[in-house]
DNA sequence: GATGAATGAGCATTCATTCAT
DNA sequence: TATGAATGAATGCTCATTCAT
């Protein structure tokens, strides 16, 4: 009945949740989503995104059960999608020397936490739902922190690094210091350069390198040789 | 006719908002924080709030206006108490070493976010009404940095500290990580000793030690000897 | 908060069910009588309830707690004021001679159908919530059949009636016609003189005659001596 | 276009209302039935019956115009249906004496209303529609009041009745009876032997039985001889 | 000041029906 | 003929607020 449809942009299997969604829905997820980072889930009536999705109000109904329902796919669909971006994200880097390695896990995160920085708004905002996503986003931590660790410890062998920090406290610091960064914008842009339109990105620009001065200090990075 | 009240606790002149509440006044706003950290503003009615606070509906409205100034009212109590707080602290640490007054910086900041994390979670998460509090907020953040760069600058001066990250990096650094724990309790717990019901208090101790690390390895912090 | 008012016209102490009616909650009740009868219970919708009954939608919920319950309300209502109805009506009729009794207790009962038909139609209709009132109107037809049984042993005794049919029969002939008359007003209006306005009138007098004459002929009434 | 179909199953003439139904409509007709004798026409969405009856939601507009509709090609069907069965029954006991065609006759109309008991109930509880099914029914009512009036007759002029109740008076206890103790299963239950599965069968019995002592009485029936 | 009743706007959802194929 | 998507109207209900006392 619902979550058919002709393109193929997603694919899951667990929890019983459908696989695909068409662009009508899809269209209907990121509008959604975009709202409800604004206004928040309460905030945000399904007459809302429907005007601005262009359907028909009964067809979040339709499509996806509920309101409620439609935030569960929602959620999914993005950290999986954050999930198997990271995994992708984590091949190419196999081979590179740990200290381009952390850079990168950095600027990956960061950049993902700014690119979707509607959806990671609300995953912190919409205390009552989290739940819906704890799992999959702890999961992804998970993996995040495993990639930290290990990386860590090479550069450790190959006496780059001289300090172990804690894999979860680096992941704090990254996540912590841009999600900060993009709820915090009046007191941000103060200390960047350019106008207001380009705030996220002149946001994302520092806290990348913020994140670089402080994790390579964790780490007692020493340049080799 | 209305925020006006027997008991003096909170006075301010700016706004225009009123100076004073009444006993029952604070019993709303602090049943109306607990409510809205837990369900979010629009998931918190007023009946909700009137029934836990054992006050009728209708003096919500009476009181403050609406509900929306309510909150309005909430945000700036709270923020212009914790600035008020800061305030007082900074008095107390104005005769330590550097490194002392940074520790004790870090651990009065993240005692704050824990204590009053019902009002940072939402404040984080009512985007909608970030406006609010938006100035308020920031100007709290401002005497903060201010306080952290002359700290900085006594102990590189005073050859403690040898390198100058910046205040406001810093200050991110530890209202961002104290957020993240306070907000992913499903991840952090799994690193902390206890049972669940201790987390905050756990977390906490994490939150402090791994701020205490990174700000003084950004610090170049060598003890004096 | 609800179901409590100024005046009482109502009092009942079981299922928990609150005990006074103001004014205008028995004028919702009685216009959600009428209307419920003619449309069913899903085909009349609490703005066609309220907007006859001259209050707000919101009302019905403020007052019931929802339509449903209102309807239990209803029910429950009913039910007890013909209980009440027929134990005073059974303390009228405790001198008289058994024949006398019988024609009084046949005469009551259509007497109620037809006064009370609104409500009688649609406790037949509303199929899905007849278990609302199923117990009570139960313990109702219970007090009929034991006062039947009663008048029926009397007669026997002081040998006026000559057979002994079953009481739950004879109640169900009183009831069963009644409530065909009322329902098939077309098949029944040809039997009957005067005009389309008068037909619950005449046809309740049709009902009552044809009533006499089977009980009493079940009864084989013979006229004392 | 619609309401013609491959098999010949009903045949009307009269209110325009076409002839054919294919086994699919029959179906639809069946499952709508017992549906909205469970739960009322409102309570009955073409979705339930579509599901149901396992076929497209969209087909009951399709076929039948609208769901009002298809209501009244049910009601018609059924009652012309009970119109010809009843003409046909009356063929098979021209021959008998009159008790014996008494007998019948109450034999046969309390088996219809058990076996049609769905349909019986909600042409009884669907007020609003009863319009659509009245002149039918009225005149099956008709055709069977003939029918007792001749058998009556006939006894009294062979001296086997010695009184003449009116025909509508004996069909109506016949039918109101036979409707109340469907309808008031708890009531009457307690009245049957065996358990809540034979409820029907066993209900059916004894009306049967209290009818024919009932009509019989009134009839002043005295065996011949 | 304080209350319970009352209001009207808004909500998510379900509905029978129609559309496009 | 048959379908699944889509529609717009209506549903019961909850909401913050205001009214009358």
């Amino acid at each position: 009945m619902f979550v058919n449809g002709k393109k193929d942009i997603f694919t899951q299997t667990k929890n019983g949740m459908k696989k695909k969604f068409t662009d009508k829905q899809l269209k209907i997820l990121d509008v959604a989503e975009e709202l409800i980072a604004k206004k928040g889930f309460d905030g945000t009536s399904v007459r809302d995104i429907s005007a601005k999705a262009n359907i028909n109000v009964a067809m979040i109904s339709y499509y996806f059960g509920s309101k409620e329902k439609m935030l569960a796919y929602l959620y999914q669909y993005r950290v999986l999608r954050t999930r198997e971006s990271f995994a992708e994200f984590a091949q190419t880097i196999r081979e590179g020397k740990p200290e381009m390695q952390m850079k990168e896990i950095i600027k990956f995160i960061v950049n993902q936490m700014f690119k979707y920085n509607y959806f990671h708004a609300f995953v912190k905002q919409e205390v009552r739902h989290t739940d819906l996503v704890k799992d999959e986003l702890v999961e992804f931590y998970r993996t995040a922190t495993d990639k930290i660790d290990e990386v860590i410890k090479k550069g450790v062998a190959s006496a780059v690094f001289h300090q172990t920090p804690k894999a979860e406290d680096v992941l704090t610091i990254i996540i912590g210091t841009a999600v900060f960064a993009i709820r915090n914008k009046v007191f941000y842009e103060v200390y960047l350069p350019g106008d207001e339109a380009d705030f996220l990105k002149n946001a994302e620009q520092k806290v990348k390198a913020s994140n670089y001065q402080t994790i390579f200090s964790l780490l007692g990075y020493q340049p080799e040789g």
